[in-house]
DNA sequence: GTAGTTGCAAAAAATTTGCACGGAC
DNA sequence: GTCCGTGCAAATTTTTTGCAACTAC
């Protein structure tokens, strides 16, 4: 799944009539370098660079980027969003047991669903949880040494 | 997208030795009648029969429920979650516009595609957010009528 | 210069938890 | 009878908002 620049998400910004701050170019940058991050640990993040910015700051520019599809929020089954930018049609495979998150390109039968359906898709996200394949074998070993 | 009965639900709960109370059981069938509701709707429905439910209880079950991969959340792009029985892969189209929810089959591709990954899928779930048949056609009206 | 942005603190919304009572098994 | 589940209220976590200072344009 390819890797946008934040400077050309910055023109956006600039393009659609958006003021371009430190803040907002710093965030675009974070979001951009690290895929589906919640709130929290993206002004963990930011604040290396920018101390003393705020949470506040981190929400009102996500709604903000996702108001320009720029990012968008994923669930992957916790109670607070993550957020990513909006990438090409990809799916979240997310591991219920050691919970990485891997990402992979959507087969384009699922665009082609919602548009037999009349509609016009914006964009396309999926989230399959599983057990991934090292998970899978850990456990086959647990089970063959026969502790359960 | 097929419905399941309520009662199927509660003897799986039976059989995973989980009590059946008069709670699970409603709160099962208000989850199984309704697509997506999220915690404060499914509260409010279940207080039409039960008006003394809490909604302390509805997050409880809720939880259990996930956990047994009976019902599972999703984000539906809204701060907080939505609930849904775990049912056959299918595809939330998520309109923009209107806010409607409808659910489509999702193509075998999808599993697929996290099989070749080695991920041993427990469920599959996919929003497309865009714009819908009749939003799209009354933009196009309100466009040829001039009003922008 | 002006209007839009920020940080901070406070508020609101969403979710979880402690505890005493009640009900399932 | 025991242990788990419930309701309520309080606590925690997540997200939004009001306001004065600041800055991009």
């Amino acid at each position: 799944v390819s890797k946008k620049h934040a400077v050309e998400l910055v023109n956006q910004l600039r393009r659609r009539g958006k003021r371009v701050t430190r803040e907002r170019e710093l965030l675009l940058r974070v979001i951009a370098d690290n895929a589906h991050l919640d709130a929290e640990e993206i002004h963990r993040l930011a604040r290396r660079e920018h101390p003393q910015i705020g949470l506040a700051t981190v929400y009102r520019t996500l709604n903000l980027l996702k108001e320009l599809d720029l990012v968008t929020a994923v669930g992957l089954g916790e109670p607070h969003s993550h957020f990513e930018l909006c990438a090409e049609d990809h799916i979240h495979l997310v591991c219920s047991t050691c919970g990485r998150v891997v990402d992979v390109p959507a087969p384009t039968a699922v665009r082609k669903v919602a548009e037999r359906e009349g509609f016009c898709v914006h964009r396309v996200s999926a989230e399959i949880s599983g057990t991934c394949r090292t998970c899978t074998s850990r456990q086959i070993k647990r089970e063959k040494a026969g502790t359960t």
